[in-house]
Formats: C-alpha cells, structure tokens, sequence
RNA sequence: GCAGAGAUGGCGGAGUGGUCGAACGCGCACGACUCGAAAUCGUGUUACGGGCAACUGUACGGGGGUUCGAAUCCCUCUCUCUGCGCCA
C-alpha cells in the first residue's frame, strides 16, 4: 500500500510504475483514489464539525441539567438528535467511500526500484552473477527422484496413501541430510549475527492479510476449520506479524532474524503440482532471513542478504546465479526482489532455490509497523526485507544432483559432516 | 475446557456516566547548577487524521449496543492473571 500523499500529489510518478510494471488496466485506480480521497476528506469536514456541535450540545446539557434547567436542556437534546441522524448518515457514508478507498489502494503496487529491468514477465528477468560456474558432469545425472530411491531416501507412495499427491516421506541418511542442511543453515546465519527464532506456524486471518494480497492468499494459505487460523506458507508470515502495530524504538534496528518453520501451501493456480519428484509440493520447511530497519539502510541488507544466500550455497559446493527480477514478474507489494538459483547438471540449467525482497515500507504501512524516528521525533514506517536462506527439500534436488559421484554415492560437503555423524558420503542400498 | 479477576500513554498506575486525552510516578527531551558527571531543581512529553491557518475530529484491547453525552453501563470476540481440570 502506498502513502495516499504520495498518490494525491505525484500521481504520474505512481501510473508510471503502473505502466512499467505492465498493468496498464489499473491506470484508471490512480484517479479513482484521488477522487475518493477528495470525497473522504469531505464528507470527514462536514463530520468533524457536526461531531464538535455534538460535543459542544453534550457540554451544555451537562451544564443546564446541573443547574437544574430541565427545559432548555430537553429543547437540547432535541437539536443534538437532529444532528446525530445526520452525523449517522456521513458515517454511513464515509464508511463506504473508505472500502471502496482502501480496495483500491489495496491493489495499487508499490514504486520499483530505478535499478529493476523492465519486462513484462519471468522471461525478461535477468542473470547478474554466476559462482563457481556449472558442473559437468562424465555420466548421465538421473531425475533426482531416482537419486532418492537409489539412496532409500524417500517413499512417496505411503505419503500419497496417507496425504495425497504433493507429500513426502524421506527416510534415513536423506533424511538426516534435510535436517543437517537446515541445521547448518541456522548456525550459518548465527554466525552472521542474526537471532535465531522458532516462530507460530499458525496466523490469524488479520496477519495474514497484512503480509500478503488476497489472491496470494486465496492461491497458496490453508484455513484451519472452524477457527480463525491459517498455516504459514513461510515464517515470513508470523515473523512480520509479530511486530505488528508497534512502534520500536530506533535503537533496535535493525532487526536481524533468522527463522525456521515448516511450510504449507496449496500451490493452487497456474503452475500445480509436479507428478513427480519433491519440487513443489505442499509442505516444505525453510531457514528464513527477515531483517527489520530503517528506510535508508533497506538497500544496504538487500544486497547483504542474497549474498548470504550465495555464500552459503558455495559453501557446499553447489553452484548458483543471482537472477534479477523483472518488473513485470515482480509482486505487488516489492520494491525489488532477485532469486537465488542452484545449477541442475541434470536440466543444464538453473533453477529457484530462494528469492531475496525488499518490500520497503510496504508491508509495515499495512500492518502498522513503525519506529521512532530520533531525529525528527516522529513515528516513521520501518522497511521489511526478506531472504530464503534454504528450503529443503527443494533445495536436496540441487544438492543430490550436483553432489552425485558415478559409482552412485553422494559427496557430503565438509561444512555439512558434523551434522551428518562424520559421514562423508551417502551410499546407495545394495 | 470450566470459574473468577483484569486489559488505560514508551513503562507502572489512578479514574466507575458530563469539568478526562486522561491524576501521580518512572522514563525520555531541553534548560539551570557543575571543570564534567551524578544528585537536585525547572520546563516539556500519547498517537493518528482533516484544515493555509485559527481550529478541529478520532482513539482508554477489537467489534457492536444503550445514552443528548461512555475509559466508566450492556453484549460479544481476543488476550492476560489466579484456581480447578486435561495434556506432549
């Protein structure tokens, strides 16, 4: 959501971002929201003063039933109904014209970045920086389901049976893996000096319309029957909410925090689900970033996150590319965000292992997230980033292939062996 | 889950129908004193919105109601505390 100011007084900055961002059939919002506003702010003139005259007539019959003047006070309390019926009316009135208001509002985007490439979907999005260049491999990479079951890793049939399509089982050293990987990756961010946090897995819908637009809702969050509850897609999810409405004092920003959670989400919508394999599905987990600050620091831990991302990535071995997101394929509420994607020696390609935004103060306007500003003594909005730090086990797929040795054994990268008992290697079953 | 008590500014805490945006204390900011600091004294200090301004509106956990008028009365939801029950 934007600041209204903004709009009412540089609305051609705010089509602009429309145009670049290739939704040319929300132009007509911009005039709507100014007209509203306008609207609004007349219909609050005419409230204002009708609720002062209440206020006022409130005073004196206050006053004239002290002095016991029980006439004048019920000729009062006449003029008062008159002007409440009134009153009534604006309200219902206001009340309208600020849904319609806010519905809009809703669904104007944040303004992108300079630096963001202009395209109107995923194609045009842009390769910035590979590391450590692409393995090739002397034999022939399988599908990584394969490399699962040759290791005994994985039972996708029980999981059909007790979930349905989009769950999994994974079993033993793979398992174990997933589980190193994570654990790694939480002291890899520890080290960073970032604080670790175990956050709900469940959110309120209030939280969950703070942190994202209703068709993200609609596409991806599970509702918990007859409560007012719904599993967290990410931990980004209950680990903004938890500064919601607060207003936090300068000096703790900004916040640093990494948290782990599992992830659910129906994965409704265009792409659906892979017959095979574990690259989408509906319950994952994940290491998050999310880092709190003030609005002139948010470029500075944009670049710093996904960097973390690359390091650790490279830190195992596995090969990556920062790809740039365009401004067609960027969501609404994002100022810029990039993926982090892993090189697949099996597709020669590369592929999303996580996605690094910065949301400016988009989120925080929404959910009331603010900190005082010292210098000017105000409440300013904050600005929110967040970072996939890594999220097995789509992030196994990249691991298995870029780690698998011809005789059929897995390589376990050095950072990974105190996690894994000492093993050094993953062997297939005989 | 049941019963009782409660939710007020950055924090603690008064206030039970009108003079309350809210006593008092802490904290914070500024000033005085000091070589400097502590202590002390003084002044200021809720937030958000409308208006060029004068000024004005809203908010006492959320929502709804009663009333000319609600922090205060009623309903409801959420949360906290205490006791009981249940349980990793």
């Amino acid at each position: 959501m934007l600041d209204i100011n903004l709009i009412r007084e540089n609305p051609d900055l705010v089509k602009d971002n429309i145009k670049k961002k290739f939704q040319d059939k929300k132009l007509p919002l911009v005039d709507e929201v100014i007209a509203l506003d306008k609207k609004k702010r007349e219909l609050q003139s005419e409230g204002d003063m009708r609720r002062a005259q209440r206020n006022s007539l409130a005073k004196d019959i206050g006053t004239l039933m002290r002095e016991g003047k029980k006439d004048e006070a019920e000729k009062a309390k006449l003029l008062s109904k008159e002007n409440n019926e009134r009153i009534a009316q604006i309200e219902a009135e206001s009340e309208e014209v600020e849904k319609q208001l806010k519905t809009r509002m809703m669904s104007i985007p944040n303004i992108i970045a300079d630096d963001v490439p202009l395209g109107k979907d995923d194609s045009f999005n842009v390769e910035a920086k590979t590391f450590l260049g692409k393995h090739e491999k002397d034999f022939e990479v399988p599908y990584h389901l394969d490399i699962l079951e040759s290791l005994n890793g994985i039972d996708l049939d029980a999981a059909r049976r007790t979930s349905g399509n989009g769950f999994y089982y994974l079993t033993g050293d793979v398992a174990r893996l997933h589980s190193a990987i994570l654990s790694y990756a939480r002291d890899f961010m520890i080290d960073k000096g970032f604080t670790y946090c175990i956050p709900p897995y469940m959110i309120r819908s209030n939280v969950v319309s703070g942190v994202m637009s209703f068709e993200e809702m609609d596409g991806m969050m599970y509702k918990i029957e007859g409560e007012d509850l719904y599993l967290i897609g990410t931990s980004e999810h209950s680990m903004i909410g938890r500064f919601m409405g607060e207003v936090l004092p300068e000096s703790s920003l900004p916040q640093t925090l990494t948290s782990y959670s599992p992830c659910f989400r129906k994965e409704k919508g265009a792409h659906g689900l892979e017959e095979r394999g574990i690259y989408r599905i509906h319950q994952f987990e994940k290491q998050e970033m999310i880092v709190l600050c003030k609005p002139e620091e948010s470029d500075y831990w944009y670049e710093k996150l996904w960097n973390y991302t690359v390091e650790l990535f490279v830190s195992m071995q596995i090969p990556v590319r920062q790809l740039i997101c365009c401004s067609g394929d960027l969501a609404d509420l994002k100022y810029k965000s990039c993926d982090v994607e892993a090189w697949s020696p099996r597709q020669k390609k590369y592929f999303e292992v996580g996605s690094c935004s910065n949301l400016t103060d988009a989120q925080a306007r929404r959910l009331g997230i603010r900190y005082k500003n010292t210098a000017t003594g105000k409440n300013e909005f904050v600005h929110t980033l967040n970072n996939t730090v890594v999220a097995p086990p789509r992030m196994l797929i990249a691991f298995l292939e870029n780690h698998l040795q011809a005789d059929g054994s897995v390589f376990i990268p050095e950072v990974l062996r105190p996690y894994m008992g000492g093993k050094d290697k993953i062997v297939p079953k005989k």
